[in-house]
DNA sequence: AGGGTTGGCTAATAGGCTTAGCTTATAGCT
DNA sequence: AGCTATAAGCTAAGCCTATTAGCCAACCCT
């Protein structure tokens, strides 16, 4: 009987397409080694447990979107790189449904701490296309990111009906964000 | 033997102080039943499966938090309304975050709807006092409600690091989407 | 008091995660 | 090529959760 010739990253790839094709819930260990042809308890020769399947997932994940949004920015600065940004957030979700749930809710942890920095970091860069004030950073990033993580989660969701305008309000939050941290960009004024 | 006196609402009762005990993800039958003295299978004489008990926990969190931005507006306008009303949506959040949680992922469903509704409706209302123009209400109603919710989301996955300024932050971002929200005010220009 | 309803029970099934221990494919060495 | 040590995948088995079937007694109503 040959063998399978598995790895880690070969099961946490099976996992994500997993996740993608029928949900983030869906990632079990049965469903995953039906996946790949082979036992159940094979998968223990290659990950812990279930949770750190999970784990990997979204490590992956994290990685993945935070190369997007590094791609996807270069070379842009102040509205293009938010729009940029914004945009390359919205693929990843949608073309990555069950990549993307994977992340939520597991922003702890110290690997995927690593992963996750980098989108951050990414989001960061954005936001230094448009000079905020040193005493505002922190607020700006993470009202960038509550933002479009919202959006992306609720869409992810279903929470809106899929109808057409959804890139209209899309595109109109992206204007809103600019908008507003533009005005900041200036008055250097705290709360 | 007597009677425990068991409920449906009962039973989502005490599902709701599990999950802001021990997570959402603690919220099962088994510890549900520990918790109301019973034997698991006893449940199922007024609940029908776990993800009905998932959803009726869902639609008590969201009427609930429907009730305290309702109760947390009325009688305000304009910032004070948008205020009142992040705030009460935050406090909702710290207060009960499991509950909070159960309403991610699940804004489908039709008895959710119409409590989710209650929660898009304040909302609105808060919109209502900027005079936002016909064509940007919409997209208006989702930023907010994206923003609003991504920076719970986030809050509740600990993906800040708690912080004390993460107080600040919040009224930070209050203080953004009211500029932005009064600058749509007159100029109706469309995307 | 008596009778029907129904709430809670025990027993049992199915399925998911996980561990233990076996077997043998395979890589690496001689 | 043959030998050996490692480790990949397997079966068997335990535990836990959800769920169903069927029993029995507590409660409500008259």
């Amino acid at each position: 009987m040959p063998r399978a010739g598995l790895d880690r990253a070969t099961v946490v790839a099976a996992a994500a397409e997993l996740a993608d094709e029928r949900g983030f819930g869906q990632v079990t260990m049965s469903l995953v080694a039906e996946r790949l042809g082979v036992r159940t308890p094979s998968l223990y020769k290659h990950i812990d447990s279930l949770a750190e399947l999970h784990q990997d997932l979204a490590t992956l994940a994290a990685t993945e979107l935070g190369d997007a949004l590094r791609d996807a920015t270069q070379g842009y600065a102040g509205r293009d790189a938010l729009a940029a940004a914004a945009r390359a957030m919205r693929s990843y979700l949608t073309g990555h449904p069950g990549r993307y749930a994977a992340t939520i809710g597991i922003f702890t942890g110290p690997e995927l701490g690593a992963a996750s920095a980098r989108v951050i970091e990414s989001l960061a860069a954005v936001l230094r296309g448009y000079r905020i004030a040193p005493a505002d950073r922190t607020h700006a990033l993470r009202t960038l990111r509550s933002t479009l993580h919202g959006f992306a989660t609720i869409q992810n969701a279903a929470g809106f009906q899929w109808n057409a305008d959804t890139d209209q309000s899309f595109e109109w939050l992206i204007d809103f964000l600019d908008r507003g941290l533009a005005q900041k960009s200036l008055s250097s004024k705290p709360i």
